[in-house]
DNA sequence: TCAAAAGTGTTCAGGGTACACCCATGC
DNA sequence: GCATGGGTGTACCCTGAACACTTTTGA
């Protein structure tokens, strides 16, 4: 290794000026939780070479924003809503990914209750709510953007208790289980789902019930958020579902 | 939401045209093992900022360059290795984090074996293998790059059997499992450890032992990488250690 | 009284954990 | 023969998985 490549390494740390100079966006896949059913909110593609796919919603990063920032500040435009659950997956960066030059865009999933949070598009009616089995073609690279997040979600959703922020503040247990269920793609058994989730102690019983059903009415609950970040902290959380 | 709105989410579908752009940099935790220890490849910065700080190996992203291609590009130039272990973790954008001006950068972390890999800087002896525990203070947020990439990597080493990276092709069980030990920084049982080892069937065994040591020579193992990417497909790994 | 979904315990097997001694080699 | 690290087996416990019936409510 002689000067010139450590030189070369370090490139930045002398100036930048005159260096080459990218277009940053990010691209945000809206998970949402509707009777059964995980979707994605899409919009339809205005760009001719992509007529009538769908795309994830996005937008450039501006000057003087991170790229956290520009993510809440998307997600708000979409859906009127703030602290939404958000997370930041992965960077793509394919040379030929958007048509009209080159484009480096960051990717994040949120997650949100459908039910509660109606978004509407009256206008122009290009916002959907699209069920994520049903994807097949998108816009840009963005298919492959969503599997990575829907990768990541399922893999986190096992890992953390984030399946909360896709349900009303009060659900039942077996509100809860379907969501799993429904995610992952899987069927759980409804004694040991139970079980597991009661060893957790992450749930306040409300000794509330549902009221609106024409059957036995189930209990509800809500999430512990401060018992589960004072169980972070002490680290004696376990959770793996 | 109207339609101003729907428009500024996909402001980047119209044009790219005088839209702010960034620098982009990658900034790569080249992690080597070596005689128990876990270390990171540093360079002392050269900025009149950071005066005798460490920083990452890193670069400017370059025109038609993806980022995995430039991370391999800074391995290269930095160790001369090719096939290195490489994996993207997470971009950082704060706003000040850049002396010079602005700069986004996307964090990989690499894994190779450093008595296997001599890495020279005879010139001017601006590169070093430094403990990752006796590292405090860096330059830019190269600190909290690091702490991010150790925790990504720790994490992955539970997960996925990729500490064999760390090591020569040839070693030994006790090898591997003080390698974990050091990296995860905590302590093992050693019968324990190769009944677990043992139960995955991913090492071959070579029927070699050591010949330079001065005790009781130890078996010789490798990493079966086609058995491994089989069980991949199959689904059949449940690794964790 | 019936339909529909809510709620509840037990058994078994497999994996994780704790633990201590003999073995092979070089000097 | 001794110092040094290499290599091995067993017992227990806990968790995950399988499994079916009773209860409550509304209509």
């Amino acid at each position: 290794m002689n000067k010139a490549t450590t030189d070369q390494i370090n490139r930045y740390t002398q100036s930048l000026e005159g260096s080459t100079m990218f277009n940053v966006s990010v691209d945000c896949v809206i998970f949402g939780y509707d009777q059964s059913h995980l979707k994605v909110l899409l919009v339809e593609s205005d760009m001719p070479q992509f007529k009538g796919k769908l795309s994830l919603v996005g937008d450039l990063l501006s000057e003087g924003e991170t790229l956290r920032v520009a993510a809440k500040r998307i997600l708000y435009n979409t859906t009127h809503l703030k602290d939404v659950y958000l997370e930041q997956v992965e960077a793509f960066s394919a040379i030929g990914r958007h048509p009209y030059g080159r484009v480096i865009t960051l990717a994040y999933y949120s997650l949100l209750m459908i039910s509660e949070n109606e978004i509407e598009d009256a206008k122009n009616k290009k916002l959907r709510w699209v069920p994520v089995g049903e994807i097949d073609e998108m816009a840009f690279d963005h298919k492959e953007i969503l599997d990575t997040c829907y990768n990541t979600l399922k893999k986190k959703l096992r890992e953390c208790p984030i399946g909360f922020n896709l349900l009303p503040n009060k659900f039942s247990l077996n509100q809860l289980q379907s969501l799993y269920e429904t995610v992952l793609g899987i069927t759980l058994d409804k004694r040991n789902f139970r079980r597991k989730l009661n060893s957790l102690d992450l749930l306040i019983d409300l000794n509330e019930s549902q009221d609106d059903v024409k059957h036995r009415p189930a209990k509800l609950y809500r999430f512990d958020q401060e018992k589960y970040e004072q169980s972070i902290e002490t680290g004696s959380l376990v959770f793996e579902i």
